[in-house]
DNA sequence: CGCCGTGTTGACTATTCTCAACCCAGGTGG
DNA sequence: CCACCTGGGTTGAGAATAGTCAACACGGCG
């Protein structure tokens, strides 16, 4: 989980994490990760498989927020301010565990190293927010989407989901339009534009970046504010995805889209 | 400050709080708040005035990320990740105090109110980040004009700095306009309509809000995300600002602009 | 076979940006 | 006292960016 590449855990700390979970449970692409009704205040976290936080606006449109990845947890805010929930909807199958608030407390309490990892990962958390949030306000949309590209790429490389410079991102161009703050048709035009210029291909929900440097600039992106340890940010060597099932570093590592549950 | 609204500190807590802190320090309108040199591990609190945070892309473009008032605090990043410092700048005189970090592990692990305060006032900081997302990337131009205006305004009243509907705005329309990735002149257009429709008036700093409930249905304005205390909501009497100056609920608590250092 | 969901493209419209004036108030220096 | 400068704010006109509507292609699936 992030936890992992943030703070070099003891293998007895993840243990403890992972024994604190409740057991694992599945949700299909397009329904929502629900928590369990027992318990109002948990907090989830995504072991295999892709999903998304959204906003909806009352007149219908919505906002994806954050991508999330596994080892992202999906309710950082629910700690404090069970009020204020987002939806998240899964995009691919994914797995996820649920940890009771009192539960994650106690494991915090006791053991600080947890707690500096939990606090690294709300913090990264924060630190994609405000690069998203100059994205939409400064980018334009080619530069937008190539540097929502690059973030995805860099993430899944932190997590062992990438093969060279290829990774699995399973949303549609609807879906990054939501989350671009562009029109379909317009994410679209963009898109083309990066194939155009021979920086990606993307198919079958497989990326591939052709000149990662050429992209990077096109983005202004900088990948500093991931945080990524320096091995991490290297990863020519698969990371050892130890939480969940644990030959998870396979790039395609989501099913195919297929009609599922509709939202 | 703000945990003052967010959990209801005993004076005890808040007392024990406020002698933490270093001696509190000034800056002036369009400077930045530096931290003192000795320490570059510490967490900066707005104690008076308005600043905000902002990032710089390589090319020059500039993207307010937040307006930081008082009770804000400047630094939740940098408690963990050191290197991936954003900019703060004063809009008016700020005041602001410092406190290292270990003196505010040590304050957090030895009193579990402050800790809790401080994750909630982290958690309403993610929470503003996410509506801004969503006003970015869906909100036309005067919808996210008024968005947030009725933040502003919220977020003001309940620090006590409001009177009656009006409160200080000590934004330049170009500032306005880098916060809500609008161009200075389109920034003034909407401005003009929002006049029009006679929902605000806004001169000299000072934002008047002539029909608010009008203006959250234009913004799709929701407060919940806020989390305000019920009572901190309504707001009718001025909240007693404890911490720093203990008579600083005037509206127009800052100095009217002026040309001070330039950035 | 026909019906999705998804991607692609064209044509037109709307929104937003840029450039360029101009105004006004306050401050500064003669 | 006035001339001048500077930093806002306001407005117009034209250009660029992005959105909408609509059509069509393609593959998977019933």
């Amino acid at each position: 989980m992030r936890m992992k590449q943030l703070t070099y855990l003891s293998d007895d700390d993840q243990t403890e994490i992972v024994d604190a979970f409740d057991p694992p449970r599945k949700a299909l692409a397009k329904s929502g990760l629900d928590r369990s009704q027992d318990h109002s205040s948990s907090v989830r976290f995504i072991q295999q498989g892709f999903a998304y936080r959204y906003i909806c606006l009352p007149d219908g449109r919505q906002q994806i927020t954050s991508l999330l990845v596994p080892g992202d947890s999906c309710d950082s805010l629910a700690l404090a301010a069970p009020n204020t929930e987002h939806g998240i909807c899964a995009l691919t199958t994914v797995t996820f565990s649920e940890i009771k608030r009192p539960v994650l407390v106690s494991l915090v309490e006791n053991n600080p190293r947890i707690a500096v990892a939990l606090w690294r990962s709300f913090l990264l958390t924060e630190a994609m927010l405000y690069e998203r949030i100059a994205s939409l306000g400064q980018r334009s949309a080619k530069e937008r989407l190539a540097h929502f590209l690059c973030e995805v790429f860099f993430r899944c490389r932190a997590v062992g989901l990438t093969s060279g410079l290829q990774c699995g991102l399973p949303l549609s161009q609807g879906d990054l339009g939501d989350t671009l703050g562009l029109s379909l048709v317009h994410t679209n035009r963009s898109l083309m534009a990066l194939r155009a210029d021979r920086l990606i291909k993307l198919e079958a929900r497989l990326l591939t970046i052709l000149d990662l440097s050429r992209l990077q600039e096109t983005a202004h992106f900088n990948p500093k504010y991931l945080q990524l340890q320096p091995d991490a940010a290297s990863a020519a060597r698969p990371t050892p995805a130890r939480l969940g099932s644990s030959h998870a570093s396979n790039v395609m590592a989501f099913d195919h889209p297929h009609r599922g549950a509709h939202a």
